[in-house]
DNA sequence: ACCTGAACACCGTTCAAGT
DNA sequence: ACCTGAACACCGTTCAAGT
């Protein structure tokens, strides 16, 4: 890549970054190369869609989360390494407004740019959840995609309003509990 | 109100009936005008604001949904009340794409057109929930606004990908789950 | 190879002018 | 009272013209 255009591909990132964390996914592109001082068509070249913006905005994050996953099921016990980290991921999830959406629909569609990410992610979370209903401690009928839908659903009622982000402990508990199995 | 009001009011909400179902509650307000074949500024003067289009084409489904709550609570056994009516409400926010976030929204801006139907929701939700929670069959530190997020992030959920849809009986079952009290 | 910004086809919202 | 549509300030996306 030519020096003048990593430069340009880094000032887009910085103002998507900034951007996107105030207003959302839906941020305006136009407002994000204004803010970078590039021309329109700068910002389409390097980022043809709004979905391969948000992968390059989220992919450090997505790459921590998978490897937090390794470490946790080297480390915890079944359950606690499951729900550590999908406490996690739906933090992570709850990173912009209008991600939780995103992911959900990433996942379901192979053309997006965020679509490994969030296969990636599944897989993660699949792993810490066959070892925890290996050892009979979740219902043996949640599948990894019921978890990753769950788990988005969690950081989309904390995004909705402030009063809802305060309670989402406490959802996050009452979800889980309904992925437990019973004696 | 003059007749031929009445006559481009009634244009106006079957134009958008058919619009937002077809294409959810982002529909263009455009379109919606254009296909009920009236002035943008007639539009506007009805329905000043969004949300009151959409409470218009709710309010029907909302007292029906209320009355439905009555119903449940005088014929059947606290937590099938509750269970069944809970399982209607998220039929009925997945009537349109986009409602689930506009009504846990509203439930919390009382200057939204939807707040009054919101809020109905949330009691009758709430009074089902307090039965069952007396007769000891739901954990106590479930409140109505938990019910009414969850209720909403289900059909959040199905509104998502049809793949998720044809789960969503089953996601159902596992978050109702998690609000049962543990024996 | 890469950048730029005008051009196109859309929005939501307001409001002067009409009946 | 009520209706209309032009006007304004925005979008996303494409692409001819430049370096």
């Amino acid at each position: 890549m030519r020096p003048d255009a990593r430069r340009n591909r880094d000032r887009i990132l910085v103002a998507a970054a900034a951007l996107v964390a105030e207003q959302g996914t839906q941020a305006s592109l136009r407002d994000v190369a204004r803010r970078a001082e590039v021309g329109l068509g700068t910002l389409y070249r390097h980022f043809p869609t709004r979905e391969d913006l948000l992968a390059a905005l989220l992919g450090r994050r997505f790459e921590e989360l998978a490897e937090r996953a390794d470490a946790l099921a080297a480390t915890a016990p079944p359950e606690r390494a499951l729900t550590d980290w999908l406490h996690e991921f739906t933090l992570g999830a709850a990173a912009f407004h209008g991600l939780p959406a995103a992911l959900l629909a990433a996942l379901h569609d192979p053309d997006s740019a965020l679509h490994a990410s969030c296969d990636r992610m599944r897989t993660a979370g699949g792993r810490l959840l066959a070892a925890a209903q290996q050892g009979g401690l979740i219902r043996p009928d949640v599948t990894p995609v019921d978890l990753f839908a769950l788990a988005n659903a969690l950081s989309w009622i904390a995004d909705q309003a402030p009063t809802l982000a305060e309670r989402s402990d406490h959802l996050f508990d009452l979800v889980l509990d309904g992925l437990r199995a019973r004696g």
